[in-house]
DNA sequence: TGACTTCTGGATACATCTTGTCTATAATTG
DNA sequence: CAATTATAGACAAGATGTATCCAGAAGTCA
């Protein structure tokens, strides 16, 4: 059981869209870049986030990608279940008559994670020091 | 991202081992048939909780498994970590210059949920009430 | 020793998911 | 119309999960 690097790659793009919410929306091409992947690639993983309504996306010249709604809004969690769906981790498919014995707790320590991840905002791991320092370190992504 | 179902067949037998756990061992047969599996494939999930410490194995006549340890000892997380190995639910491979922003959250949500699942031992689903009604459940395991 | 039982390990097969790429298409701007 | 940019579909390689069958090791009992 793994996180996909696709959740990877949408938090560190909406970490950078977060940086990057005022002004001109942001074509594919420099994120795809950054993170070493394929722009048709990325660009899929970017319309989840879009269907999930977590940023708006713009066609033509000057088209892109912009942060939809409030920055301190977007949690972890948000972004997680964006690609990752939001299905249970533990389903018991066994055929029992009187319910599963093992399924609540599984559900509540997922539950218990979850909530972790929705109170973790993204903008929690830029706000408080240095937006240059940050900066920096996105466009050290290879 | 989903916990696959060997994990769940892995906290069913030791569910059925635990209430099991005075007397002789249980052979692969009934374990097997009780979830609906073949033999050998049960086997090879019963021989990764073998490995872990939880549970013992004896060859030949009368042989099978019994679970190894306290009753009160089994956590949740021991199964999983088992079935599942220990590695992380992330990891970031992008290269960064400086370390990870993302990483450390992610590792701490799973922490969360392994502390979680840790604390929950697998004799809580069946020591406060019946017995009985367990056993029930167990043998209605087409 | 020999027969029987039970766990162990290897080879194999199939389905599904993940990770990508490439190409074509739709929408927008100028 | 032409250029740009997102979107959608087809496709494929690789990994992983699920599962079976068969051969072999190890223990028990007569």
């Amino acid at each position: 059981m793994k996180y996909s690097k696709a959740t990877n790659y949408a938090l560190h793009t909406m970490l950078y869209l977060l940086v990057a919410s005022e002004g001109e929306p942001i074509g594919v091409q420099p994120l795809a870049e950054m993170q070493g992947v394929s722009e048709t690639y990325l660009s899929k993983i970017l319309s989840k986030l879009v269907k999930a309504g977590l940023i708006e996306s713009t066609r033509g010249v000057n088209g892109g990608y912009k942060l939809l709604g409030s920055k301190e809004d977007v949690s972890f969690l948000k972004v997680i279940h964006a690609i990752e769906g939001t299905a249970s981790l533990f389903s018991c498919d066994l055929k029992h008559n009187s319910g599963c014995l093992v399924q609540g707790t599984m559900a509540d320590a997922e539950q218990v994670m979850e909530q972790y991840l929705q109170d973790r905002k993204l903008i929690d791991l830029v706000k408080n020091s240095d937006q240059i320092k940050f900066t920096t370190i996105m466009n050290s992504i290879s």
